[in-house]
RNA sequence: GGUCGCAUGGUCUAGUUGGUUAGGACGCCUGCCUGUCACGCAGGAGAUCACGGGUUCGAGCCCCGUUGUGACCGCCA
């Protein structure tokens, strides 16, 4: 390699100096006689000048164009007062080019290489390849790279032990739906690619390592958001003979210095809140509150369980609740029109409307104001209110009602830029989460974690016959970073009896366990140690710890919205040969 | 599975009440230019208005369908 240095570090220490660089060309201004070309490499931009006394180097330099490929060679000169350009890096500096060549020239890209490109979504993903380009995009993998090391070093200095786990794997019930792999050999059996590597990293502190981690990718074929994509990569742990806390406190201890090392920020874990499950579902109508906004649910169910409104004393009487958040300022900055398009978007929530009142000096207005004529500063007391806010109801159900605040809270701090940015990153852990949530899908309760969460000692009786295991609360605990799911762990069942009863709860004939998860519970007689673990999601944490609002923007080639790849068009359709050899048909083959 | 939105030169977009030579900006090509960095100036090329059907004398525009795509709900142990 002839290169000297990247075009993004050449800086006063090389004045005088002759160096080579690579990369390609940003950007050419041709005055004829002399040309400028911005050189960009992975560090960032240089400017490069030719003039006539290099004259094959001026002639190399006319038919230069954007994204060639170019080497070149020049010294390093200080550009004159008046010349400098503040926006870059190198812009003290320039480089007066004696040898150039054309390494590759380049078609017109569709879409400029530029930071705040307008491409459309797809495009870019079709030509993933030229978006990498964009510093934006190299700084974002940079910053997921960082995270990994980090989390590697730390690991491993802490006596963890990287150990991989298949990726043909067994599938399980339960959880998300499972990618299949079908098998050549076993015309009709699939493996399945793991959602996470959860029972093999319990098998591990079943033999013994007792500090296992891996950066692993997981797989769920499940419909896609902005902060989720099919395959993912965690960061997994499990530890033997840890308690919860135990556990916890090593996590704070690696995000402590992560934080440190990927965006120089001095996080102070003891200021780290822990809520449990209830209190953040109280507060906040969420399980992954975003503690930068101030303002919190508030319950107004007695207030207004008497109230001349029918619709709120309705909800209480009905069995529901009554709840609002106060939108400091919000009076002023939402008209009608604004509350009626959230009323139409909360409708999704299962909200039937959205009532609100506005605070002002006199005591509330809005359509409703009427009904709270006598009461009217009870109801404002009970809300937190203050003069200029805007209060927010909702009223029904508490799921209902929680989403729909949750959301409201989020999008009106986000309208009046009431998220706290002296506070930029807000974790909390959540903690005594349910151990069951009732699913309306399977008619049946289904693991709020997964089947191998520990629930707490005192609640193990409600797993017994007769009882009510919804009313059981396990050791697990969530980490939230501004709102995101970042993680989730808990401690695991290790005893083969508490399993069991907790199988069977979930409905599971004995048989049904010992065809899904006979080894496991094989293992467990064989002396198996309490454990307890976390994983956590590098994804969504780079995609935070890069300020981007999408996890597409920190995996160097995503899937769209719909599951596919549009630069190799994955999935696509294999050949009959290959499903004959798997004795695969598709149903379009049946149809015909 | 559902809801809402989007689709116009390479890119981003304007396009009114259905009648336009489908407009602009950037990019691209040619020429000129020695201090630009959003270079400038002169000229030029470039459009299956996503696809199919319908209404109409006439459709980029209205209607129906399809496809692609984005966000959200469901889903995500």
């Amino acid at each position: 390699m002839k290169r000297t240095t990247y075009a993004g570090l050449v800086d006063e220490q090389y004045l005088d100096q002759t160096v080579t660089l690579t990369g390609w060309v940003q950007k050419r201004r041709d005055f004829g006689g002399l040309i400028f070309v911005d050189l960009r490499d992975r560090e960032g931009i240089v400017q490069l000048t030719f003039n006539e006394t290099n004259a094959a180097a001026l002639k190399v330099a006319e038919e230069m164009r954007s994204e060639y490929v170019i080497e070149v060679t020049g010294v390093v000169h200080l550009r004159s007062e008046g010349q400098e350009n503040n926006n870059i890096k190198t812009g003290k500096i320039e480089i007066e080019v004696t040898d150039a060549e054309i390494l590759a020239s380049a078609k017109t890209t569709p879409f400029y290489i530029e930071d705040n490109v307008n491409a459309n979504e797809e495009l870019k993903l079709q030509y993933r390849y030229l978006d990498l380009r964009r510093p934006e995009m190299q700084k974002n993998l940079r910053i997921r790279s960082k995270i990994m090391s980090s989390a590697m070093h730390f690991m491993t200095t802490h006596d963890f032990i990287n150990i991989e786990t298949p990726i043909l794997a067994k599938s399980t019930p339960e959880g998300a739906r499972d990618y299949l792999v079908p098998s050549r050999i076993f015309p009709g059996s699939f493996y399945a690619l793991p959602q996470s590597p959860q029972l093999f990293k319990q098998l591990l502190m079943g033999a013994g390592f007792d500090r296992y981690f891996q950066i692993a990718r997981a797989f769920r074929d499940e419909d896609l958001r902005g902060d989720r994509q099919p395959e993912f990569t965690q960061m997994d742990v499990e530890t033997s003979f840890m308690s919860a806390d135990e556990i916890r406190h090593l996590v704070n201890e690696w995000v402590k210095v992560m934080m440190k090392e990927v965006v120089d920020f001095d996080l102070d874990t003891q200021s780290i809140p822990t809520l449990t499950w209830q209190e953040s579902m109280d507060r906040f109508g969420t399980d992954k509150p975003d503690l930068r906004i101030a303002y919190e649910i508030q319950d107004l169910s007695a207030t207004v369980a008497q109230s001349e409104f029918g619709v709120f004393a309705n909800a209480v009487k009905d069995g529901g609740v009554v709840k609002a958040i106060s939108v400091p300022g919000g009076a002023d900055h939402y008209s009608r029109k604004d509350i009626d398009k959230m009323a139409q978007y909360i409708e999704r929530f299962g909200a039937k409307g959205l009532a609100w009142l506005k605070v002002t000096s006199e005591g509330v207005s809005g359509p409703i104001a009427k009904f709270f004529a006598e009461d009217a500063q009870q109801v404002i007391d009970a809300a937190g209110a203050q003069v200029g806010d805007l209060i927010l109801f909702g009223a029904g159900r508490f799921d209902v009602v929680s989403a729909t605040l949750d959301y409201l809270r989020r999008q009106t701090a986000k309208d009046l830029n009431l998220v706290d940015n002296t506070n930029p990153w807000a974790f909390a852990w959540i903690v005594d989460w349910p151990l069951f949530e009732y699913s309306e899908d399977f008619d049946r309760w289904i693991s709020a974690h997964h089947p191998f969460t520990m629930p707490n000692e005192e609640d193990l009786h409600y797993l017994d016959e007769g009882e009510d295991p919804h009313k059981a609360h396990a050791q697990s605990y969530d980490l939230v970073l501004n709102g995101f799911e970042l993680g989730s762990g808990s401690i695991r069942i290790h005893r083969m009896d508490i399993q069991e009863k907790m199988l069977k709860a979930l409905g599971f004939s004995k048989e049904k366990a010992h065809e899904a998860f006979g080894f496991l519970l094989e293992a467990m007689e064989y002396g198996f140690p309490p454990m307890g673990g976390i994983a956590l999601g590098l994804d969504r944490l780079a995609m935070l710890l890069a300020g981007q609002e999408n996890i597409r923007e920190v995996i160097a080639f995503p899937k769209n919205s719909r599951a596919t790849e549009p630069m190799t068009k994955a999935p696509s359709r294999v050949e009959q040969k290959q499903l004959l050899e798997l004795g695969l048909f598709t149903s379009e083959d049946m149809a015909d």
